[in-house]
DNA sequence: GGGATATACTTGCTTCGGCAAGTAACTTAA
DNA sequence: TTAAGTTACTTGCCGAAGCAAGTATATCCC
């Protein structure tokens, strides 16, 4: 039983009353939302958020090629994490893993025109998706702070 | 591959810079955020965020008590899901199944001294995680809007 | 009252993800 | 130049969650 020390002080200052109706919704929002998102990409897409994601990054990236650990870190996964969803894409032909010449030990995972093509065609389902699910809930919010907000985040 | 027919035209309608600009910022937040809370959870507490969750929602339920989909529904998840939380929480001796007096189909989950005392040792650790990873990169938002926005997106 | 249906939960099976250990290839330093 | 260390990726193992099927109880309708 090897628990963190006492948190400092500050750490129990009280929320007020505006971050509590934030925190309360919270759960839903992370972690019942990306099911969702993901559900409703497996059922018309069969490809999960994380594949979408994988194609996505890869139809921007010069030569349509990434470094497996270039690759894990645009989303956001661990490298095994990585390492199978590669497998799982190149299983239907939608990556190609390509020897890096420079380095042995690396690959390139490079989009294949089919990967390419199946991108296009999901990327509606999942703009919808993200779109019902969230977009749509936001009109009140001043979208460009959001997006600082949210980018501010992710770091 | 039975694939869901023709978007409604609108569904392609294109983001705006600022939709763009938020969506851009999605992954992070709704995929590897709650990942690095549950991390944090995990290794600080040894709970998971949905274990947290039970506690918190039995505690504040009438009788520290509630029956099997309430419970599912209240932290948002399968009821198989929260048959298994509520096996992993019994066996920690933080909850308790009581069967159901008007319905001998259906079980509380009821929340013993140990379960509370638990989700008070926890919770500063769970505020940390959400402070840390989320609340504390918001200053520039309305909060009172955001609270809104998100209770809307959770339903 | 008793069969048909519905409800509340549990279990079996599968998938996904992380960590830690393993392998291969590169780099560094003696 | 070769042994030690580091890096890039993969594999083995595990836990968590969902769906679909199973079980037990309740309700409905004749």
């Amino acid at each position: 039983m090897t628990r963190k020390p006492t948190l400092p002080p500050d750490a129990l200052r009280p929320l007020t009353a505006d971050e509590d109706a934030v925190v309360r919704a919270l759960p839903s929002v992370l972690y019942a939302l990306p099911r969702a998102i993901d559900a409703q990409m497996q059922r018309e897409q069969q490809l999960s958020n994380t594949e979408y994601l994988s194609l996505m990054y890869l139809s921007e990236a010069p030569d349509r090629q990434l470094r497996m650990h270039e690759l894990a870190s645009a989303i956001e996964m661990s490298l095994s994490g990585t390492t199978r969803i590669v497998n799982r894409l190149e299983s239907e032909g939608f990556i190609k893993r390509l020897r890096c010449e420079r380095d042995g030990r690396s690959w390139h995972a490079s989009l294949t025109d089919a990967g390419l093509a199946r991108l296009e065609e999901a990327w509606p389902t999942n703009l919808d998706a993200i779109r019902r699910h969230f977009l749509d809930h936001l009109k009140e919010l001043d979208l460009k702070k959001l997006a600082a907000a949210l980018r501010n985040v992710a770091t």
